[in-house]
DNA sequence: TGCAAAATAGAACGACCGTTCGTTTTATTT
DNA sequence: AAATAAAACGAACGGTCGTTCTATTTTGCA
C-alpha cells in the first residue's frame, strides 16, 4: 500500500509528458527572463533540463510554439502574483495601489529575472508573427484589468470622475517601465523610492475628499542633492 | 585642372577607408533600429552594402567594436537632433519642452526606427561587457544632460525650487518610455497626446507664478471614452 | 505480463554565425 | 610610372542554430 503522488482529479491529464513539459517550459521561461524571447534556444534548454535537443523539440514542434508557451506562462504567472493577489483588497484605491506594489515587485525586485512584456515588446515590435501576437494579447489583458480598477476607483469616489482613465493608466505604465529601466539597466539603487512617489503624486492630482489617505510620505518635493 | 571634391580641411582625415567605414556603421544603425543590436550580423551588414563579410569585418576586427561603433553613432545622432536642436530655445521650461519634443519625436515617429537606448537596455541589463558600458556611457550623459535642464528651469523660476529634479527626470523617462511601448509595440494611435498630456501634468504640479504657459490645452482631465 | 503508444535519445542536415588567412584589387605616395 | 600601403575579396574553419529522421527506451493500459 503507498500514497498516490499524483492528485486523483488530474491523474489521466497529467502524463508523463505534460509532465516534463512543464519543467521544460519553466526553464524556459527562466532562460527567456534572462537572455530574452529571441535569445531563447533549444539547445540551451536541453541542457538546463538535462535532455537531448530532440527530446525538448518534440514537446512543442518548433521554437515559435516554445516561444508562445513561455509567454502564455508568464501570463499566468504575472495574472496570479500582481492581479489575483490583489484582489483580496478592497476595490478602488487601495487594489489600485496593491496592484501597482506587485507590478512593481515582479518588475523590478527580483534581480536576474526581466519582465517578459518589457524585453518582449522591444524584441518584437517590428516583428510580426505568433508570438508578437501572444505578447500583445497578453499585455492588453493585463492593460484591461489596470484600467478597470482605475474605473473602480472613480466609482468608489477615491479618484476623481472627470479624471481620464487611460491618462491615469498610461503615466502609471511609464512608472513601472522607467522603474525597470533605471533598476535594471541603470542599476541606480533609489529608482523604487522613484516610482511609488510618482505614483503617489499621480494619485493626489486626482484626489477626491473621499479618497483613502497613502501611508504617510515626508513630502514629495526635495531638492535635488 | 580639375576641381577637387574631397574638402580641403579633411583631405588627410576623410580617406576611402573612414568613408566607406561610416557607410557600414550608417547601415549597421539602421539594421539594429529595427532588430536590435543583438540581432546585427556582419552577413547582414555585408549583404547590403554590397560588400563581403571579411571586407566589413576588417573595419571593426570584431563584432562587439561594430555594435560599439553603432551606439556612438546613435549618441552622436541623438545629441545632434534632440539636444543640440533644443539649444536654440530660452534656457528654463521652454528649452526643456523643446528637449521633450525632440525626444518624444525621435522616440515615436520615425516608423521603422527603434530607439537603441531603449532597446539596448532589455538587451544588455543581464549582459556585462564593453557593449553595455557604451549604452549607459550614452544614456547617463544624456540623463545628466535632462537634469541640468530642469534645473535650470527651477533657476529661472520657470519650476518650483522645492521639486526634487531627479523625480521629475524619473518621471519624464517614463512618459517617454510608455510613449515608445505604446505606439511603436502596441501601436495605440493616441500615444503621443498621452505623452505630451503627461508632460503638462507634470510640469503643472511643479509650476510657479512665473512659469510661461504651455500652449492651451482643453482639459487635463476628461472622462475614459 | 505483454503490447501499443508515447516519450526520449542520437546522429545528421543545411544554414548562418564570427573569425582567420592568403590573395587580389584599389588608393596613395614616391 | 613604379613602388608601397590600404582596402576588399573569397574561401574555409569551427561552432551553434532549428529541424528531421530513425532507433531506443519508457510509460500506461488490457
Amino acid at each position: 500500500m503507498s500514497f498516490d503522488v499524483v492528485p486523483a482529479k488530474s491523474a489521466r491529464a497529467a502524463q508523463k509528458g505534460q509532465q516534463t513539459k512543464s519543467v521544460i517550459v519553466d526553464a524556459a521561461l527562466n532562460l527567456a527572463q534572462q537572455i530574452g524571447l529571441e535569445g531563447l534556444s533549444i539547445g540551451a534548454v536541453a541542457e538546463i533540463t538535462k535532455m537531448s535537443k530532440s527530446g525538448v523539440f518534440a514537446h512543442f514542434g518548433s521554437r515559435e510554439e516554445l516561444q508562445i508557451s513561455v509567454v502564455r506562462e508568464y501570463h499566468a504567472r504575472f495574472e496570479q502574483e500582481v492581479f489575483y493577489a490583489a484582489l483580496s483588497v478592497a476595490r478602488g484605491l487601495p487594489r489600485l495601489r496593491a496592484m501597482f506594489d506587485n507590478w512593481m515587485k515582479r518588475t523590478s525586485l527580483e534581480i536576474d529575472s526581466g519582465c517578459i512584456y518589457i524585453s518582449g515588446a522591444t524584441e518584437f515590435d517590428d516583428r510580426p508573427g505568433p508570438v508578437r501576437d501572444a505578447l500583445v494579447e497578453s499585455v492588453s489583458i493585463w492593460q484591461a484589468a489596470v484600467l478597470r480598477a482605475i474605473v473602480q476607483a472613480q466609482d468608489e469616489a477615491h479618484l476623481a470622475a472627470e479624471a481620464d482613465a487611460r491618462q491615469i493608466a498610461f503615466e502609471i505604465h511609464g512608472l513601472i517601465l522607467a522603474l525597470h529601466y533605471e533598476a535594471r539597466f541603470l542599476r541606480v539603487p533609489g529608482s523604487i523610492e522613484h516610482a511609488r512617489r510618482g505614483f503617489d503624486n499621480l494619485l493626489e492630482r486626482c484626489a477626491t475628499a473621499a479618497a483613502p489617505r497613502p501611508p504617510a510620505v515626508k513630502s514629495p518635493l526635495k531638492r535635488v542633492r
